[in-house]
DNA sequence: GCCGTAATGCTAAACGTTTAACATCAGCGG
DNA sequence: CCGCTGATGTTAAACGTTTAGCATTACGGC
């Protein structure tokens, strides 16, 4: 059985060729060899071709970025860091969002994006998220998205709290007394936002569920709607639990929004699709601004926290006029 | 001797302090720094210790990524490279599920995804995905993701063809006898998949996109449903594209599927909602399966191209049988 | 008293690149 | 013929880290 298939049978290792190698089999010194690659106009054309003709032979593909990174003291690469790891940050819908707008920025400044959790390869610069922005120790520029704990980082946010305020009041203002709100417990500023919305407008309880995601509402919906005096409305912090609510309610037997409205905050794409009625949090143009700031800060340039993002209530189907209680 | 008096002037610049200074400053070796951070074990307690204290107290955040990954020949982060850029990949679904798919692999391995356009920077391996195989040149270990194109890499892939096929097959069976394939010029193996699975049941014509979105398909279908025989199903190759051809059907008054048959290829998130009948592409575990290959390849692990992955036709509500013709 | 061994620290050589600073030389105006 | 200028090539010093290999102890067994 051919158990070493073939390992490169000649006497050079077969590791990729080395810039000092190219020059050497080129007859000129490194310099001249690195200058056919990054500084053309300095070298006489046809040296720069004989150059570049031996590394081409040679099978060598350009400057190894790792060398090239250590010389230069960039990398070309900023982070989108948070504790959950690149899955999860991946599998998360709001910050898919912030993800795409910081790819955006990226592609602009010609620069690479990566994706990962508290351990992290080389980066000019970071853009922290979900939790990762107090653990967080690299030695890169960094600033905080929507973070939910205290910060010294410049940071990028929504005004998730004027949007929750709206949110509830819109409920009173449909005339509904009794309010359920599904928070969990990184809401931060939502949750201040929706008593505030709120008011005095009538009776408001909360229920805390583990995380955002359409389980965790609909097992705290469930427990809302078994209240003997019914809730009208629920005020969902975040679009996930606004979907499991409406579950619950479904299996219930309840009919949206006659016998009770749901509101959620995110306006998540697919959302739009079931028709919620939620808050619009600008995710996207918060990664796009999380870029241009972070640029702005490895530029050296004096910087403080740009200011909130505006949200906005979305109106759609799943909330109307209380009609009972 | 070469007292070079014409130093930087001024104080120094205040950059981020180096493992020699925290040694030197410790009074240590730069080697025992190093171990303090590396290889616990190899130190005295009481040395490291004060090594580790004496790096806090200088605002030493931990060995620069950069110089590790050059003298240890190893970044800590793997690529997924496509040609439109970062933020191109991260808008198409498909290629996002791929993502989401190969950064669960990642976390595994411990490594950073990173997500980039031609211009990468320093990475132990890549994914090349969207026309990406055929334009690469860096060094690292490469593997190619639904190439449509030829290449040499390894690649990844699923069974596509058969899925169109089932997909014809399923149109044919419903008693279908007029059909539109909306095709796009990287539809590779799909095209020839649906010719085949719809066989000799009836006429069958093609109008082929420029892309696989929504508003492609609209255009195609609305040209398709203007034939003065008109079809009674399409087979849209992409599920973009059968969205658009929905819309198209809608605007025309026609009911689906009724008037109207309509099918897709992928199974989007989002095609769920809707009720389209698509076939399944496990784009995800296509990225799972593209980590574990390139972890495999990095390994240095002889590698052909594992199979390619079943798909399946999921019937939903936009297909039933003809009534017309 | 001696030797072997383990523990602990140090020296120095890479890793692959970029770029100041200098050397050389041809051309050329004076 | 002289010195100046520009074009072209070279030398060598970084960039920040890891790790073989060696030097120095301390210590226990004999």
């Amino acid at each position: 059985m051919p158990e070493n298939p073939s390992r490169s049978p000649g006497p050079p290792p077969s590791r990729r060729p080395t810039l000092r190698q190219v020059a050497q089999t080129a007859g000129v010194s490194i310099a001249v060899a690195s200058y056919a690659f990054n500084r053309p106009d300095r070298l006489a054309p046809t040296t720069r071709e004989r150059v570049l003709a031996t590394a081409a032979a040679m099978g060598y593909r350009g400057p190894d970025p790792a060398g090239r990174a250590l010389r230069l003291g960039r990398v070309g690469a900023i982070g989108l860091i948070g504790s959950a790891g690149a899955a999860g940050l991946l599998d998360d819908p709001a910050t898919m969002l912030i993800a795409r707008g910081l790819a955006a920025a990226c592609d602009r400044a010609g620069v690479a994006l990566t994706i990962a959790g508290e351990t992290a390869p080389a980066l000019d610069g970071v853009v922290l998220v979900r939790g990762a922005a107090s653990t967080y120790t690299g030695a890169a520029a960094a600033i905080a998205v929507d973070p939910a704990d205290a910060t010294t980082l410049p940071r990028i946010g929504a005004d998730v709290r004027a949007g929750a305020a709206a949110a509830a009041a819109h409920l009173a203002a449909l005339g509904h007394r009794r309010l359920v709100v599904i928070t969990w417990p990184e809401a931060g500023g939502r949750l201040v936002g929706a008593r505030d919305g709120w008011g005095s407008s009538g009776e408001i309880t909360g229920y805390v569920a583990a995380g955002t995601s359409q389980a965790d509402g609909e097992t705290a919906a469930r427990r809302a709607l078994r209240a003997e005096l019914r809730p009208t409305a629920i005020l969902a912090l975040a679009d996930g639990l606004a979907l499991g609510a409406l579950d619950a309610a479904r299996q219930l037997g309840l009919s949206v929004p006659a016998d009770l409205s749901v509101v959620g905050i995110d306006d998540l794409p697919g959302s739009d699709g079931v028709g919620l009625t939620t808050v619009f949090v600008p995710y996207l143009p918060m990664g796009e601004l999380a870029g241009a700031t972070l640029a702005a800060l490895m530029r050296g340039d004096a910087l403080e926290s740009p200011p909130l993002l505006p949200t906005a209530l979305t109106l759609r189907a799943t909330s109307g006029r209380s009609v009972h209680g």
